[in-house]
DNA sequence: TCCTATCCATAGGCTATCTATAGATAGGAG
DNA sequence: CTCCTATCTATAGATAGCCTATGGATAGGA
């Protein structure tokens, strides 16, 4: 019947790099931390992260080099910049406009 | 460079769902109320509206009829059925919990 | 030694949206 | 009377983005 999507179509971008403000991290660590601070309700599986890791590098809104985690394992790690913030204003001030106006056709307010 | 969506991908079903609660109405006063009350947020293309109104149709949640308008022109008009009002609920409920899932991402509350 | 968790990455499919196009008619402007 | 705009429906094609399914590699614990 109806299946629940892991997360809103076209908000994964603005997560990453929201994500990505407190400190670089490597792909594997932004799903845990976005599926953590979303108590489990929002999932990245990995075959929507790498490519929109991919797309994100290509913009130049993260940039990337390979270092070795805490428990000594290979990672890639990714890290904002200033481009990417910038563009991160922008789509969470888009988001924020159209949950409002959603928000508005699902109220119930009468009109003229 | 970024172009901004018209509305949110995967919300489209749910307003429009929510626009029939009121009264039936046929695709372009659909479209029409749907911009109107989001304050010109939110637009409705015809190459989205109808193919979701088929779609609509196939799930069962509308039913529509020809009509003649207020203004003697020939419109199909869309009613909600009773299982299109329980799909409603259910995805308006699914859709606020992602935005508050969203919303605690976005926040910049610490963890451990 | 085996298993699980960690970590990367891609291919293929599917769904939904956007662009573009097409056609028909009512009513007002000129 | 004719033209133009708004109203109204509908589809085809392109594109983007997410999901499923794989594949591979390694660290560390059982």
């Amino acid at each position: 019947m109806g299946k629940k999507p892991d997360l809103l179509p076209g908000t994964l971008d603005m997560l990453i790099l929201k994500t990505l403000t407190r400190t670089p991290m490597h792909g594997y660590g932004i799903a845990q931390s976005i599926k953590r601070q979303s108590d489990d309700v929002l999932t990245v599986e990995e075959g929507s992260l790498y490519p929109a890791l991919q797309r994100l590098l290509l913009q130049g809104w993260v940039k990337a080099e390979w270092r070795m985690t805490e428990t000594n394992r290979r990672a890639r790690y990714y890290t904002l910049t200033a481009t990417g913030r910038k563009q991160l204003g922008l789509e969470v001030s888009q988001f924020e406009q159209m949950i409002e106006a959603i928000g508005r056709v699902l109220s119930d307010a009468k009109e003229a």
